[in-house]
DNA sequence: CACTGTCCATACGATGGCGTATGGATGTGA
DNA sequence: TCACATCCATACGCCATCGTATGGACAGTG
């Protein structure tokens, strides 16, 4: 049985995923990883077939945790807009194991850009999260087509903020993607008979 | 003197911005581009002293070449207005040797992530290009603070849009950001005494 | 015709990363 | 205690890539 200072799979996968959010896909290196939480690879190759076993466990586990959780957190509340304001916020400081969701998904995207199957993750997590902002939208009163515009819309400026984020903070500024929602509110306000 | 089917600094220079735009840096390497140019690594390191030679180079000419073109092409135009949709129908379209800006902006802005050097570069473009939009808001009667979070707004949403051409053609709805523009122009209408 | 400078081909050593093999350490159960 | 399973350390072979070194091909020049 375990003795206490044993390393699990769980270990490795957060350890990969820092590596990734931290410097890109590239730089998560198994004898890296071994010499960041002071072991071997023969410790990895334990527990993991190869490093494509271990980087499928890392998109397993954001997938897993890093995602719907947002979505699922206002789903109590009854208001649509307060939905909506509640989801952004929790999409701007959202984090995952310490890490943030920005250099996450922004080193997740940088990745799917070369790799069809994280791609295809990707693409499912962008269809819910865009659906769910369009059925706000439209709930608000918003025709389907607008509605879907303007999610998109907003989807793709977090996606710019996070990449932002990344090597630009001064402009990642987070003021900016909030006056836009409010624009979309606003703009939805006066429509509304 | 040349022979003719000699290649130039140039030549290795715009295949490896090719290859950037097309993987990734990690993915331009010197006997990969030697392959594609039908030569050898001699070549290269008779052109440039060495692999950071040649980035540097791909570098420079991004900013030669597929930078503020689009800005300078449009100042002739009298209307504000019409400077911004030309500029962002300018951006929607861009491309540089044949290279779509999307793919070239986006690997620019992963291998920004992980270098400081190119994250300085890609910030005086950004703010250069933020300054500009935020300036034609301005004079079209939005107030400072609103038309530079518009602007931001508006480039991080056209910096999503390039990041997700590289993965998810799908979500990559040119509509979603025109009609983004043409909410911010029609809020700014409506302010308009 | 040599001679020289420009441009490229090839062979080489060095480095770093992957995956394997093998043995050691430590705890568990008979 | 002994056998076995779990987990890790080390050494190895392999491959890709970088950068260097060295010589060859070819054009112009004296």
């Amino acid at each position: 049985m375990p003795r206490g200072k044993q390393l699990t799979r769980r270990d490795w996968t957060l350890a990969a995923m820092a590596a990734l959010a931290g410097s890109g896909v590239a730089s998560v290196r198994v004898e890296r990883l071994a010499e960041t939480l002071n072991t071997s690879k023969g410790s990895f190759y334990w527990h993991f077939a190869d490093r494509a076993a271990l980087l499928e466990a890392v998109l397993d586990l954001w997938e897993a945790e890093g995602t719907a959780d947002v979505i699922a957190d206002v789903a109590p509340l009854s208001d649509p807009e307060a939905r909506l304001r509640a989801v952004t916020e929790g999409a701007l400081v959202a984090k995952t194991h310490g890490i943030g969701v920005a250099q996450a998904e922004g080193a997740l995207r940088e990745w799917a850009a070369q790799d069809v199957l994280v791609a295809g993750r990707l693409i499912r997590v962008d269809s819910a999260r865009t659906a769910f902002l369009a059925a706000e939208l439209e709930s608000l009163g918003h025709r389907p087509q607008q509605a879907a515009h303007y999610a998109i819309a907003l989807y793709l400026a977090l996606i710019g903020l996070y990449e932002a984020r990344r090597y630009n903070p001064g402009m990642a500024d987070d003021g900016a993607f909030r006056a836009l929602l409010e624009l979309v509110l606003a703009n939805l306000m006066s429509r509304k008979p």
